[in-house]
DNA sequence: ATGCTCATTTAGCGCTTGATCATATAGCCT
DNA sequence: AGGCTATATGATCAAGCGCTAAATGAGCAT
């Protein structure tokens, strides 16, 4: 009992290969970032990870150097290219294809160290936030009114691509993915099937879009004529 | 030349009225974190106040005591109970009055301070957000759902109320809450008139729901049935 | 003008923060 | 087993943080 019981808990040094604690120091300020945002403290994050904090000044120079490594790891690579041709495959019904898409794209996205970590990062610089906005809005929803406008029986160039159609998709993706940021940001129980109500949302998207978006075009060509 | 220009910048100490000061301090709060996040620094909003840091401590006994002041100035009178009447006034098309719904409620909320202090409270302590949902979960949606019954044909009390129908409303509440997240926490330009915007999105969500709000009833009453 | 009051400033305490450097030791090689 | 390497720790610095207390002076009443 009295042996050596009187130290203060003997700290267990342990020697990792230097690529394994990279790994290990990275997954743990992605973890602790996402929850305190970007000014959290180091000794806070050392004392998770069980080291200590001058270790972490080992292997990132500083604070901000590891910042923009939990970054880059956690939005590069969960964008997915093959989603473009997944859309725009018209061999499966649009409404297919969006359930499709949204599941992957919430499995991608839809996590808490992810949207948290967006949303602190748009808060704090929004730099990244703007830059992937724009991806979206190049790659992404161009595509979609592309799908509307033969869904919808338009001829696919009917008209320019105009800011307003865009801002009419984006209502559909904004919609789907605030569920996640009151999920993930404001920890609200959200108790229904995501597959489930995709599949309403996007339904009634595509239902009322028969009727609205040919009106949409023509509010879009009757402004772009007068102006 | 040499009369007094030597003197670092002699500092223009002026005595106001309690109330004024204080007034002045809590809207210069608001400016600073919204902007900053609650980890701002009190150094720094006294600075751009043109007062001095321990000035603040004579109108707040602590840093936290602002903080709550700075929420209950910016979140408290900015809901309006006349919007529950506006919504269920059955004279009005129900597009009209979602219309008119969302342009106030826009004008109440989608404001820069609102967005980001709200954003910034739910990625640090996510209380006040909930309590926020829970209010439009309690006292919005449940309207907005009877409403759209009532509108797609269904008598009002053709179910009890689902937490699918919930959901399916908040996509579009969240659609349009997003767009005012894209504006100004990613300080992404939004081109479109907001009106406008919101109309298509109404009417699109509305013409949509004609078909399927009454599936989506279905599907509720037979797993209701189930369960 | 003069004195009083209290809003405001100057100075600084104790603690935390990011970052540095010398020291200690875990784990591999021989 | 013994030695070497470099991973990990302990001690510590300088700057910045929330907050306090004493000194100052602006603006009022007289």
């Amino acid at each position: 009992m009295v042996t050596r019981a009187a130290k203060p808990a003997a700290p267990v040094r342990r020697r990792l290969a230097p690529a394994e604690r990279e790994r290990q120091i990275v997954e743990g300020a992605i973890a602790y970032f996402s929850e305190a945002g970007f000014s959290g403290q180091t000794r806070e994050l050392s004392r998770r990870l069980g080291i200590t904090q001058p270790l972490l000044y080992r292997y990132f120079p500083s604070k901000q150097a590891l910042v923009e490594r939990v970054y880059q790891t956690v939005f590069q690579g969960r964008w997915n290219p093959a989603w473009i041709p997944l859309l725009q495959n018209r061999e499966l019904p649009l409404r297919d294809r969006l359930i499709e898409f949204y599941r992957q794209y919430a499995q991608a996205t839809y996590r808490p160290e992810w949207i948290r970590i967006y949303m602190h990062a748009g808060l704090s610089d929004p730099t990244l936030n703007q830059r992937y906005i724009r991806l979206v809005r190049r790659e992404l929803l161009p595509v979609i009114c592309a799908e509307l406008r033969h869904d919808c029986g338009l001829p696919d160039a009917a008209a320019a691509l105009d800011e307003q159609e865009i801002e009419f998709v984006w209502n559909l993706h904004g919609g789907i993915f605030y569920q996640a940021v009151r999920r993930h940001v404001y920890r609200t129980r959200v108790s229904v099937d995501f597959v489930t109500h995709v599949g309403f949302v996007v339904d009634n998207f595509l239902a009322g879009a028969k009727t609205v978006y040919p009106r949409l075009l023509a509010h879009c060509a009757s402004k772009a004529s007068a102006g």
